[in-house]
DNA sequence: GTAACTGCAAAATATTTGCATCCTT
DNA sequence: AAGGATGCAAATATTTTGCAGTTAC
């Protein structure tokens, strides 16, 4: 499946600036999280500290990526798949971090499994967040 | 069950001193989840700051506390179930929070479902993070 | 008495906001 | 040209560290 950078930034009526694309950029390659020191680091000098927080929060406002739920509470965030729009997340998949070289997986293709919740509560998401040893570090 | 705060702290060999005592209470009492500042509002000025941080790792640590994954990334802590010791927690349970109080329930009942992982992947911990509506707020 | 714990001050880090300037459309 | 996006400076908020004084055992 092609991801289109440019389409999608379209689609989100944002307009194309270079801190966008690069941004949106990493997270097609990585296929995995990235946090805000990751991209900092990435980009080096070329953009501002304060546009890769604005650009983020742009970005999981319309849907575009999604933040993680991590056991050791860092803030990382992830390509949301296609079925997202703003305000509509639809990211009840399983995320992995591996303990050893902290990489983030999202496993889209395991499923979120159904749970009884007690009587009057209603869900709106679930997240599942394992931690253990990813292949390469297995 | 009853839960014996001083029990607890011998048994993790920390000395019985009052934030220990009052901090661990608010956990028992609560039996929800309690970020740094809920505490800090509860205790007033009763203890500094850099204490409750402090005394909040110390918990983490022996495995009194844990930290919750949570959607928005904000730092929250519950009670640790009997069977956690220092550097080994068993939490694989279901941890709800609601969009509209904001209170975060552990769902203790529930048991987090067998997943089937990738290969080469193994799972030290499992953490389901659900949220929507709490009973009280439906 | 000694080791551990706390409070205060301050440093380090992370995030947000205002505003002038620049870029996309 | 106009509105939105960026960069810079600075304000806030959060967390960590050092050290001296206090407390538990």
């Amino acid at each position: 499946m092609l991801y289109s950078i440019i389409e999608t930034l379209k689609k989100n009526q944002l307009s194309i600036t270079d801190s966008r694309k690069k941004i949106l950029e990493m997270f097609v390659k990585t296929k995995g999280a990235l946090a805000h020191a990751d991209i900092e680091h990435q980009s080096g000098t070329e953009f501002d500290r304060v546009t890769i927080y604005r650009t983020l929060q742009t970005f999981v406002e319309k849907g575009i990526i999604h933040t993680i739920p991590t056991a050791d509470n860092s803030v990382r965030y992830a390509l949301c798949k296609e079925e997202c729009s703003e305000g509509h997340h639809h990211d009840d998949h399983v995320h992995f971090m591996c303990d050893d070289c902290g990489t983030t997986y999202c496993l889209d293709k395991i499923s979120v499994p159904h749970l009884n919740l007690p009587n009057g509560f209603t869900a709106s998401q679930t997240d599942v967040v394992v931690s253990g040893k990813c292949g390469k570090c297995n």
